[in-house]
Formats: structure tokens, sequence, C-alpha cells
RNA sequence: CGGCGUGUGGCUCAGCUUGGUAGAGCGCUACGUUCGGGACGUAGAGGCCGCAGGUUCGAAUCCUGUCACGCCGACCA
């Protein structure tokens, strides 16, 4: 898929994709490392992506009748300790805050790896009545988990992320809720971040710590690796149970809450690196990059010329536009303008002013297109709406492109021999059968999609009969 | 947590084998010429050679320890 290669200084994707995933992540000036193995410094341009990613995720979950709130960021050992499940999960990557200044605390506390206990605690107070229900929250915050190895986006030890958590009265309510954010999330990845993603369900052994039912999104990076991009889970009342969350209902009777939670982290902006990017650098859907325009004077000391870029700016107004007035020469600025994604280029020069026009350059295909002057919002407009659509039916392409089907364990193992990408292919039920094919193939259960269709009647692993089409593949 | 690799101006690295004044390219600053795909000239600034011990008259270089980072595995958003 990669285009010509404009920039020298970052490694192509077929070369070393881990390396061409960090050269871009530092070329377009993400992030920084930190002192802290694991921790990244996110830079204006990345933090940026963040901002429009909160804002236009936000704006989702406010029609969805999400209330924003703010929890501590520490959880008391005992807190933590309340559903076993949960604790068991989370306990091996949790950092623990043991002084208070120079005095030891008489209780240590973690570091929320996620806020499940906090909300918990806090409806277990807030809720009583049928009336206090539904409860739709939903923060923004950021998370520890102390992971061993670390890549910058993918996996870091602190990550930003909206965490939503959600008390209902009756277990319908809760899957519904929970169903409705996944397509918050699919939707949201689709329409904004032009990535299209596999729904589905998560297998007993990939679901989250203490959840009845996992959803999740899953996505194919350009590498054919999977990406797990937002998840949403379905906790029936097991939480309830475990901290006494109750209320009275209608009939007068006491009864548990059913309770989800759902969340999306800066993770996906390592998804929109690996499925957009390219040789050159980072692609950024026009609907989620920071600048949508830049505006490139050529020969900008010549009389009129960084005027002309000013004016065109005001008659974009519109959009993200910036004019790259900096003394560097235009083809750096070309090179900066492509390592960082902006979705389009306008060049004006002296020969354009003579002609009353301007060169558009478009980013995800280096097509370039003389335009009047006088056409230019209107030109500017549609180009941006195609990049979109373009860049999503790109991304639906490779995702269909690969994704196989294996009826048998042959087929299946030959699958993932030759080819990278998501396999569909039948499973039993049995974790013991996903162990194994992780053990022998590093492959893993990436979601028992919405859609199922049976392949074969087999179980692709111990040839016993077939439960669920799965999607399986190798994992971020 | 295992395997491999790397730490020397802001960045990429050379120097280490065989100890003897700390180097190059890029970037940065100033001025000038340039400008349609990473321009050029001139003059400058910038380094506890990751950290701590040790050996030595003398350590970037040898020894011991340690920390950090990167990649690949096992675990996870």
């Amino acid at each position: 898929m990669a285009e010509k290669k404009l920039v020298e200084a970052i490694t192509s994707m077929s070369e070393d994709f881990a390396q061409w995933y960090t050269d871009v992540v530092k070329k377009a000036e993400l992030i920084d490392y930190s002192n802290v193995k694991g921790c990244m410094v996110i830079k204006p341009a990345g933090y940026a992506i963040w901002e429009n990613i909160q804002r236009r995720l936000d704006e989702r979950f406010k029609a969805a009748g999400v209330e924003n709130v703010y929890m501590p960021m520490f959880i008391p050992e005992s807190l933590l300790q309340k559903e076993k499940d949960h604790v068991e999960g989370f306990a091996p990557e949790v950092a623990w805050v043991t002084h208070g200044g120079l005095n030891p605390l008489q209780e240590r506390m973690c570091v929320r790896p996620t806020s499940e206990t906090l909300f918990c605690d806090f409806y277990k107070g807030d809720i009583h009545s049928y009336r206090d229900l539904p409860r739709v929250y939903n923060q923004w915050c950021s998370v520890v988990r102390w992971e061993k190895e670390t890549r910058p986006f993918l996996r870091s030890r602190e990550f930003l992320w909206q965490e939503g958590h959600t008390a209902h009265a009756t277990a319908e309510q809760a899957k519904e809720r929970t169903e409705q954010m996944l397509n918050v999330y699919a939707d949201f990845c689709e329409e904004v971040l032009a990535i299209p993603v596999v729904k589905g369900r998560k297998t007993e052994k990939e679901k989250f710590a203490g959840a009845e039912a996992t959803y999740t999104i899953e996505a194919l990076m350009h590498d054919g690796k999977a990406l797990q991009s937002g998840t949403s889970h379905d906790f029936g009342d097991g939480f309830a149970r475990a901290f006494g969350i109750q209320f009275t209902d209608k009939d007068n009777q006491l009864k548990y809450v059913y309770q989800t939670s759902w969340g999306m982290s800066t993770r996906i902006i390592g998804a929109i690196i690996m499925v957009h990017g390219d040789d050159s650098g980072l692609v950024l859907p026009p609907e989620i990059a920071p600048v949508q325009v830049m505006i490139i004077p050529i020969q900008q000391k010549k009389e009129g010329v960084l005027e002309k870029a000013f004016e065109l700016k005001e008659t974009l107004k519109n959009f993200r536009v910036k004019v790259d007035d900096s003394d560097k020469s235009p083809g750096w600025k070309f090179s900066e303008q492509e390592m960082r994604g902006i979705p389009l280029r306008v060049e004006i020069g002296p020969k354009d002013m003579e002609a009353g026009r301007c060169v558009v350059c478009r980013r995800d295909t280096g097509e370039k297109t003389e335009i009047q002057l006088e056409e230019l919002e209107s030109k500017v407009s549609e180009l941006l709406i195609r990049i979109q659509a373009d860049m999503l039916a790109k991304a639906r392409r490779h995702l269909e492109e690969h994704t196989y089907e294996a009826a048998d364990r042959e087929a299946f193992e030959r699958a993932f021999a030759e080819k990278s990408g998501f396999v569909k292919a039948m499973w039993c039920g049995e974790t013991s059968c996903e162990e194994e094919i992780k053990e022998k193939m590093g492959v893993t259960s990436r979601c028992m999609p919405f859609v199922q269709k049976q392949i074969s009647d087999k179980c692709v692993c111990c040839g016993k009969p077939a439960k669920k089409l799965v999607y399986w593949g190798r994992a971020y």
C-alpha cells in the first residue's frame, strides 16, 4: 500500500515495521520518552489528537445520556480486594503508594489501574431507590499499570483514557448499555477515525477480570496484527454483590444493581498510526487531524507571497488551517507536513499568484491538483470529505483482504504460517483449545463476532463439535 | 520476568581491541545569498563519554557492580 516514499528519515514499513512505528511516533513529534520507563511525554502534536478524540467521543457520550465525574486516583488495598477475580487480574501490575510524606501509611494504596472498585464503593452509598437508576457516569483520567514491556501509545505504564461505569435496575438494561456503548465506539472508529472494526464478544479466557461478558472492537493494523481498540463489559450483578450495592425496587424488594463499564484509551492513537500511516509518516483522517490544511508559501520573501498565504488562511477559516512561514525551505516544509500527517497541503508561490491559482496536495494519495483561488474553499471542503471516505474505504479493503477463513486445523495453521491478518475459524468453546493454539502458534482469539456463520462443524483445534465462529489473530 | 542489543554535545554515531589533549555529520545561534521535494557560504556556541566503585602516574577506553532505554518472547488496554 505504501506509495512512493518521500521522507528518508523514516524506516520503511516493509523493512522493519516496529522501527517504522517508532520513527513515525518520533518524527511526527507525537511523544518523547521520559525518564520513567514506559511513561511518555505527549507533545502538542500528539496531545492535540487526543483532545480531538476526547471532544468527538464525549459528544457521542453526551448524546447517549452519559454524565462526566471524577474519582480519586488512589485505591485503598482493602477496597481493591473486594472482588476476587478483579484483584487477581490486576494485582500483578498495580503500583503501590506506601508512604505519606515521611511516614508509612496504615494501609497502602494503589494508583488506580481502573476504577471499578471506586465507582462501586461510591454507588453503594449513592444508590438507594429504583428512582436513582440508571447511573451513567464516565470519567476522563489516567490510569497506571506497571507493564513489563512498553511501547508508545500501545502499552505505556500510565495512559490516558475514559472509563464509563453504569448501574442499572435490571440485567437487560445493563446488557443493552454494554452493547450501546460498544456501538458508540465502533461508529466513532469508523466515522471519525476511518478505522473499520470487527465487533464481537471475548471468550472466557480473554474477558475482563470480574466481568460476566466482555465485548470488544478489534481493528487490523497494517502489518496484519490485531489491536483491541475499545471494550465494553457487562458485569451482571457480580460487583454489586461483592460491594453490596442494593436498591429498593418498585415492588418494595431489596435488589442488587446490574453494572457495566467501558473504555477507550490513548492506545487508539497507536491504531491511527498503524492503520493509516505510510512510509512518509503519519496520515491523519481529516476529522481528527489537529491541523487539516497546511499552507506552504513558496519564495515567501517575494513581494506579497506571505500576505497571499495568510489571505488563503482567512479564506479557509472554516477549517483548521496553519501557514508554515518558518524560514525553512519548501522541501523541508513538505516533508514536515507529510511526517505529521496533515491531510491537505496548499502551495502558493509567485507563479500561482500570477495565474490566480494554487496547488493542493493530498497526504493520503500524494495527488496534486491546481485549483483556482476562488474555488479553493469549496474544493478543500470536498477534498477533506473525500479523503476521510477514501481512507475508510482503503482501511476496509485492507481488513477484508486480510481476513481469511479456515475450515480445519491444517488450513488454520497454514493460514497463520503464510499470511498475517484475521483468520475466521470454528471453535468448540474450550479454553484448553485456545491455550493450545496460543502455545503452538502465538495466536489468540480476538472475538466471537456478532455476525456468526457456520464455516464447518468441527473445532479447528480439537475436532470436536464446534460452537462458535471466532476471529483469531496475532495481537498487540 | 527470560533472550539479544545499546548508553559519548540536542540527534545519529566514530573512538574502546592495543589506556596518553574528546571527534565527525546533522541540528542550534548570527549574518548574507537562496526558495516549486529535506538549499548554500562564513563565523560561533555547545561534552561530569549513563551512574558508582576499583586497577593505574594517567580511564570514554581495562575490571566489578548498578541503572536506563530499545527490540524479540511470556502477561496485559
